[in-house]
DNA sequence: TTCGATGTTGCATAC
DNA sequence: CGTATGCAACATCGA
């Protein structure tokens, strides 16, 4: 007689659930729909109040229409890590099987593959059931060997050889009753997430109190899905609520203008239209399972079949596909979230770049001494996070970004290359953590691949191409996303609300802006700014070494880069008498000398 | 092995 | 308004 726990976890919904099917089909006597409230995502992971209450919103979404099912039934939710938390309840209520949706990322790869020995150890069996992507991983592994492809256009043909993703399941009719839950001897000492808490990212997101651990099911006992003030959160200021229903709703809406899917081309959508946006912002539900991409997958096929229509990379299929892309690199790729060790990331010598010791452990920031030019970055750093650069298109997007947690791709492509390959020289690593923090769809496949692309360390090479300060004028040239979320520049003419740096005085007194009081001026002369980034690109894709390379092991590739700079400065002219003459990396290191501490796949 | 075509999404200028 | 061209220039893929 099987007595089932389901984990949810970035999986909640009840259509189209293949792991909550495969729960289903054990016939379980007892089903208890589980969730356990991860120290890691409390402290370690940046997570800003705007994702946390969308998440909060999807879990009590996905209770309710548990308990609409079986009301006996609802999310039972445990405050603790599922290390210690599920060997707890395989236990206490006397579990045969336990079944949850496979997960991609390095840090709960690690955590399940923990889970699962521990389940079995017991004696409980395990199901870990495909169902996040439209392709299982290791379907496409078998093809590729395992290999990264940074290209999408084999990658997409690799998907092309494997059977479709099938079409999506119902939401099931009914649900078995959950057993008793009596827990009352769990103690703390033995759930402890004190090591988790000493590495606390999370506390400027805070105003109050985080109390979450103080209790195991929650202040009234019940399991109930945490409040914001539970986790201390400050106040949310998101547009998008969370949960299943809104997504289906949103997925609805959507699918009625035919046409706009039909013809749908990402790069020519509007980075600047958010009232409504110009893509479906569906992707903070793909993130959280909210919506399942078979749903709409299959609905975005139902709507073009026997149409002349887009195709990928740019339709709303392609789009599809690219997550599945990102999801498949991330798997095959060690080190994914770094440089140091990340084999497909080329090693750019930016400013404030992560440093190591020499046993290859992280040096921790509070550590670092900053040289004058890395004190400069870090202003520059933070002006950017906030919308404070002086520069109306990339502050305009940084406050949509932390205001409602999500911006449009080329919102994020504004930035990301302003940040990075463009202007700011600043690693993509640090922009990758301000986008962690603020994004409600924040996945981490893609926003590090991303990161990758926009700073040209990955996928994209094209690193003289660059987003000026007016792209946004490319579709609308009044600058109406700059005057929502800029109001202090509203009274500007068209002519200087992107570049308000340029307008006469006259213009600037008669709209009440005063740069450097009601608005900062810009943080540097842009053009200067690039000129300077794009000279630092040209020498480091000159040295072109990448992230498992020995001198990135060992601490000496930003040496290696100077000295590159010095080599070419110096005059020496046989590189560019032979511009064509692709230069070979050094493959010094690839398998090592000896090498520091290194996490290996 | 070599070489040319291609790559979601650059910009400024010309017509 | 659109589209074409030059600008300086990279890596990958496959014929
Ligand atoms: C620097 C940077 C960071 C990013 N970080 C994230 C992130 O953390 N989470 C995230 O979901 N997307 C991320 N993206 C990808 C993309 O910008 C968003 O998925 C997209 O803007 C979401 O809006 P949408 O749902 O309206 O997209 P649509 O255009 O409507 O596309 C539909 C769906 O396709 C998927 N998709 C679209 N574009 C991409 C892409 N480039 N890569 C992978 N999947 C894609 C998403 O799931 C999206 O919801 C990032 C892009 C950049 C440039």
């Amino acid at each position: 007689m099987a007595r089932v726990i389901y984990w949810f976890r970035t999986d909640l919904r009840l259509h189209d659930s293949p792991a909550l099917q495969a729960a289903l089909d054990l016939k379980p006597d007892v089903l208890f729909p589980t969730w356990c409230f991860d120290p890691r995502y409390v402290y370690e992971q940046r997570v800003g109040p705007n994702r946390w209450k969308f998440l909060l919103e999807s879990m009590s979404d996905t209770s309710a229409a548990i308990t609409k099912v079986n009301p006996k039934s609802q999310l039972f939710v445990l405050r603790g890590h599922p290390t210690t938390i599920l060997p707890a309840l395989l236990r206490k209520w006397k579990i045969s099987d336990i079944v949850w949706e496979k997960d991609d990322d390095p840090y709960t790869m690690e955590r399940d593959k923990a889970v699962e020995k521990l389940a079995k150890d017991a004696g409980v069996k395990v199901h870990v059931v495909h169902g996040h992507t439209l392709y299982d991983a290791e379907a496409i592994e078998a093809k590729t060997k395992g290999k990264p492809y940074v290209s999408y256009g084999p990658f997409v043909k690799i998907l092309e050889g494997l059977p479709q993703p099938p079409r999506p399941i119902d939401a099931p009719s009914s649900l078995p009753n959950p057993g008793p839950t009596d827990l009352a001897d769990l103690k703390r000492s033995e759930h402890s997430v004190d090591t988790w808490k000493k590495n606390d990212n999370n506390a400027e997101n805070r105003d109050g109190e985080d109390k979450i651990y103080a209790s195991f099911t929650g202040p009234d006992g019940k399991f109930s899905v945490p409040t914001m003030e539970e986790l201390g959160m400050a106040k949310a200021t998101g547009i998008h609520p969370g949960g299943e229903t809104e997504a289906l709703k949103r997925l609805e809406a959507y699918m009625k203008d035919k046409e706009a899917i039909i013809n749908f081309e990402k790069p020519k959508t509007n980075p600047g239209a958010f009232d409504p946006a110009a893509t479906t912002v569906l992707s903070p539900y793909l993130k959280f399972g909210a919506l399942s991409v078979r749903t709409f997958y299959w609905r975005l096929q139902d709507v073009v079949k026997g149409t002349k229509h887009t195709q990928p990379p740019v339709s709303l299929i392609g789009q599809c596909l690219w997550r599945e892309f990102f999801h498949y690199n991330m798997r095959v790729t060690p080190n994914w979230h770094e440089i140091r060790g990340n084999p497909i990331c080329k090693y750019i010598d930016w400013r404030l770049d992560d440093r190591y010791d020499d046993k290859g452990e992280p040096i921790p920031r509070s550590e670092w001494k900053l040289s004058d030019e890395e004190k400069e970055a870090e202003k520059v750093l933070e002006a950017w996070t906030h919308g404070q650069t002086g520069f109306p298109w990339i502050d305009a997007i940084m406050r949509q970004l932390k205001m409602h947690g999500w911006i449009h791709h080329l919102a994020r492509h504004s930035v990301a290359c302003f940040l990075t390959r463009g202007h700011a020289y600043i690693s993509w690593v640090r922009g990758k953590e301000v986008f962690e923090r603020w994004l409600i769809d924040h996945d981490p496949a893609m926003n590090t691949g991303n990161w990758m692309w926009l700073s040209a360390s990955a996928f994209y090479s094209q690193w003289f191409r660059v987003y000026g300060m007016a792209y946004g004028s490319n579709w609308d040239k009044s600058g109406a996303l700059i005057r929502e979320f800029c109001p202090e520049l509203n009274k500007l003419p068209d002519k200087y609300i992107y570049e308000p740096w340029k307008a006469p005085v006259s213009v600037l007194k008669e709209a009440g802006v005063t740069l450097g009081q009601t608005y900062p001026r810009p943080i540097f002369d842009d053009k200067a700014a690039k000129a300077e980034t794009q000279a630092k690109m040209k020498n480091a894709y000159h040295v072109n070494i990448h992230g498992d390379h020995e001198a990135v092991l060992n601490g000496t590739a930003a040496k290696m880069l100077k000295e590159g700079a010095a080599a070419a400065g110096d005059g020496e002219e046989s590189e560019s008498k032979s511009p064509s003459k692709k230069r070979k990396p050094d493959s010094k290191g690839k398998d090592g000398l000896k090498q520091p501490k290194l996490k290996m796949k």
